[in-house]
DNA sequence: GCGAGTATAATTGTATGCATATATCCATGA
DNA sequence: TCATGGATATATGCATACAATTATACTCGC
């Protein structure tokens, strides 16, 4: 019962990072392991590691009693999108430093992609790509402290976004301002990369201020 | 079993990581949960959370036998320091903007501390209050982000610097940047404590780069 | 009626056992 | 000799049992 499937405690943790991301759980709210695993239906033991994860991310906090509820508030928000413009910049540059042709052509095939859904208006696929083209530019900079960084701020800008989506019913599109990041990661030079993709995250940055009315 | 005092899980992942960052574990070698739970002289449970927590860091990577010690190379360290003169400015930034009168005192405090332990040449202690003026500044920043962001960092670059100073037999001291970082938090200068920061964070990836012959 | 002290319940920390998957080694046959 | 197949060893994933701590409720004495 062990390996080709995807472990219990990922599963979980996948599930309670949505459902607290997204409100199923709300802020405040108190969970234990001994009532997450009987509502699961796993021992304790998947829980404990998934609850663990969800610490380290703050998005639980312990307590006498459990762990409660944390998320994060738009003024959290207005900051991780600070230091992704900073640090993203930096891996955008690194990027274009050190990316292969390979890597090269898988970007440029991801960017294609993302128009043909964008053509299909299929905003799911659409946030999907959006997603993935970033964790590119993480895992293409040379050096996994940028997507260890990088990663975990990204999803919570994402599933931060995507609850603001939900209550304004805005989508957002930044196709556009992706192809220019990969324009100039493909023509290697650094300077253009880093400013554009700080310019990038700053428009999300200010797409989602709005959103949210921040 | 369950103490007032730090988690089995805790301790095992600290000492774990300080062995690997300092070479104890060499990069390549395999651990597994069952020697470590052997050689540490616990049980597997406290050594497989430990080991999760490495492996969200990056410290490790699952292989087909155990995990395989992967720790930081020169390169990784510098791009830390890179993403740290970033991110630490904002967060300095932050701090001149939001901080209490309480928790000046005691950044106050602290860095007299420091300059007691300078006087005793107590070399251990001086790095101590060090990563505390750093975490300080984390903490008083105003969002659990700055701290989730920049600690793991912090850490990675302590323990890399350490294993350095061991080998090369240098220490070094910043007493004064942290004082100048001080000042500009104090007068609530954003602009003047940002650069503080970032010019001493500059100066603490040049003095290993020296040191570590980079 | 109320406070103190104690019993009880609830919760996490740790150990252990079992199931399962994978690697390794050895034997056997062509 | 070499490939192949199976037995064995080793590893992790999960469940469960137990220990210990902390919160809560309750009782008893005043």
């Amino acid at each position: 019962m062990m390996h080709k499937t995807i472990s219990l405690a990922d599963q979980i943790f996948e599930r309670l990072e949505s459902d607290i991301l997204t409100g199923v759980y709300p802020i405040g709210s108190v969970l234990t392991e001994l009532s997450l695993s009987e509502d699961l239906g796993v021992s304790r033991t998947p829980i404990r590691e998934a609850v663990r994860r969800l610490e380290q991310e703050h998005l639980v906090e312990p307590s006498s009693k459990g762990v409660v509820v944390l998320s994060i508030t738009p003024h959290d928000a207005m900051i991780i999108y600070d230091i992704r413009i900073q640090v993203e910049g930096l891996a955008a540059r690194a990027c274009a430093e050190n990316i292969t042709d390979e890597q090269l052509a898988e970007m440029k095939e991801l960017l294609e992609l993302q128009e043909f859904y964008i053509k299909k208006a299929d905003s799911e696929k659409i946030k999907n790509t959006d997603s993935q083209f970033h964790q590119m530019i993480y895992q293409f900079a040379g050096s996994p402290v940028y997507y260890d960084t990088l990663a975990p701020l990204h999803n919570k800008t994402q599933k931060f976004r995507k609850a603001s989506v939900a209550r304004s019913g805005k989508a957002v599109n930044s196709h556009e301002e992706h192809h220019d990041i990969y324009k100039a990661i493909a023509a290697r030079d650094p300077d253009a990369a880093e400013l554009a993709m700080k310019r990038h995250v700053e428009e999300a940055k200010k797409r989602l201020a709005e959103l949210a009315e921040i």
